[in-house]
RNA sequence: GGGGCGGUAGCUCAGCUGGUUAGAGCACUGGACUCAUAAUCCAUCGGUCACGGGUUCAAGUCCCGUCCGCCCUACCA
């Protein structure tokens, strides 16, 4: 434990009936580095996932199906979510579903405390409502329908017919927090990022906020608005809340209070909801914002944003079967800025996973450990006085252990990754012009072997534990090869804020032989195949 | 309609407050080497910085306009 500081980090719960894809997996796998990398530097971390299993929409398809909507929605958690993670590698500390009591009562609570505070009213509410958007929609943002539904209004989204409906039911008085959000957003620069978001944030909270419908009474599947068994609560406000309540939210305070607040990682599409609406309803309820809300760009699937219906949705299971969950993890967190939009292709991803992970990473870790295994019979040697070459490395090594952690601080993974690599591209460098082959015909150089050889292994202890919140399969094969838990213990307990020193690998550690850690992909991979 | 973002080598992208011959990775080509996953290392090749004006001693970098792509948001009918 370095600092202890707290690090709660969330992904959005998704909708079961959603298929998952790889911009599900994106998230999952961006937050867990962030994670992972916290944990490892010692602080109080926690990582939440989860669903979010309430609305109409769930109901319908549920009905559809001939299920009740918790037995759908179970079916979807085991045989599509959770096993999501699994794909993945993620390491969360929770999974909250929406249907859980936990998140139940907490919620229940939190309403409780808006209506005693008078931050909710009774209202009437009529409008064209969108199943599909489980929202209510302005009258522009219908358009005409075609084929079956022509001469209809249609959603501008789901291009089905809108629904008319009037309702009595609660409102949020959000047009109240306008003032101090835009004060939040002042005075706290860094709450939207990235600067981009932000500014859309503010544009939007400029032009004014309009209270908010949270309740509905024509169905009732959805968390009971407490004084008044007649109407569930909206399910946006409902999904929310999962934040809170999954540490604690009026029924742990002292969880609640170590966790609290928390850092959010969200698509940009559902920017406002956490920047905006989410902030406005902590406030009513005296709690603290979040710490952060961090929006991530969208894959781009051909030039255009990944979607379902234009068949560009790709399973990520489609990436890891051939390429593994590592391959899947490095590849969306190095290549695309995180916080813009990326373009995916097969293409890219295997030209990067033979170039970097395979051609870079792998025959480093490879060519290093074979060497020791060959000139010292696995026993890692001592090294003598460094030489420019060598002092070289333990330069980069720090310089890009520093610069890593700084960029993660930012959320700029993609820089953190580039500054990791740099001690690949540094020591695949350095072992060519060092020429340990030629060093070990002569037994005058002995020393001179031993220390290149060390030097290049202690360079991979750091890589281990610089990327292992990464690439964690692969660091646990090295970690192992090099026999370094003997001495240093687990590779999860190395601090990683201190991977950049030196001399760390205790002399003597026993190396083992080590399997191909990206092995070469012969298969031709198919672009087509959006099952 | 208003606002925002983007259009830089074949591909994916860097280029902060304007300043010597515009960069990186991949791909391509040539060479070196053999410890290693036919891998690594070095070098070369490659761009009228969307287009047209303007400001400036100097513009990819600022200003105006045009075209293209995307996002947010409004309104008429």
């Amino acid at each position: 434990m370095v600092s202890g500081a707290p690090f709660y980090v969330t992904t959005p719960i998704f909708y079961p009936s959603d298929v998952p894809h790889i911009g599900h997996g994106y998230t999952e796998v961006a937050v867990d580095v962030l994670a992972r990398w916290h944990r490892q530097a010692g602080d109080d971390t926690w990582m939440l996932t989860g669903t979010d299993e309430h609305g109409q929409k769930m109901l319908r398809t549920a009905a559809a199906g001939g299920m009740t909507p918790k037995e759908w929605a179970d079916r979807l958690v085991e045989s599509s979510w959770l096993p999501l993670l699994d794909t993945l590698n993620i390491a969360n500390d929770d999974f909250i579903r929406t249907t859980q009591e936990r998140h139940e009562v907490s919620a229940q609570a939190f309403l409780q405390k808006l209506h005693d505070t008078g931050y909710i009213y009774t209202g009437d509410y009529e409008g064209f409502y969108c199943v599909g958007c489980e929202e209510y929609k302005q009258p522009s943002e219908l358009v005409e329908g075609t084929g079956p539904f022509e001469g209809q209004q249609v959603c501008a989204i789901h291009s089905r017919p809108v629904e008319l409906l009037q309702e009595r039911n609660y409102f949020f008085k959000m047009s109240e927090f306008q003032d101090r959000l835009l004060a939040l957003y002042e005075e706290r620069p860094d709450f939207v990022q990235p600067e981009s978001a932000r500014n859309e944030v503010i544009a939007f909270v400029k032009g004014g906020l309009d209270d908010l419908s949270i309740s509905r009474s024509t169905f009732d599947w959805g968390i009971q608005v407490p004084w008044d068994p007649e109407h569930v609560v909206y399910v946006w406000f409902d999904a929310l809340l999962n934040y809170a309540t999954a540490v604690g939210y009026a029924r742990d305070e002292e969880e609640f209070a170590r966790r609290w607040p928390a850092v959010h990682i969200v698509g940009k599409d559902i920017l406002r909801f956490h920047a905006v609406i989410w902030p406005a309803m902590l406030m009513a309820a005296g709690v603290e914002p979040p710490k952060h809300v961090y929006a991530h760009g969208w894959l781009l699937v051909g030039g255009e944003k990944m979607s379902k219906s234009k068949l560009t949705g790709i399973a990520p299971n489609q990436i890891t079967d051939v390429f593994g969950s590592d391959a899947f993890r490095y590849y969306f967190l190095r290549a695309i800025s995180f916080g813009q939009d990326g373009s995916f292709s097969w293409e890219d991803l295997s030209a990067r996973y033979q170039a970097e992970l395979a051609n870079g990473f792998g025959n480093l870790a490879s060519r290093v450990i074979a060497m020791i295994n060959r000139y010292f019979d696995g026993v890692l040697p001592q090294p003598g006085e460094p030489s420019e070459a060598d002092l070289g490395i333990q330069q980069t090594a720090a310089t890009a252990a520093a610069a890593a952690d700084a960029a993660i601080e930012r959320f700029a993974i993609h820089e953190a990754i580039g500054a990791i690599w740099t001690i690949v591209e540094e020591l695949n460098g350095y072992i060519t012009t060092q020429e340990p082959w030629v060093l070990a015909k002569d037994p005058a150089t002995r020393e001179r072997l031993q220390t290149v050889l060390y030097t290049a292994a202690d360079g991979l202890r750091a890589l281990a534990v610089l990327l292992n919140p990464v690439i964690p399969t692969a660091t646990a094969k090295l970690w192992t090869a090099l026999g370094a838990e003997a001495g240093l213990g687990a590779l999860a307990d190395q601090p990683i804020r201190e991977a950049g020193e030196w001399n760390v690998l205790p002399v003597g550690s026993q190396a083992t032989p080590l399997e191909a850690l990206f092995p070469r992909i012969e298969q031709e991979v198919g672009g087509g195949a959006a099952a």
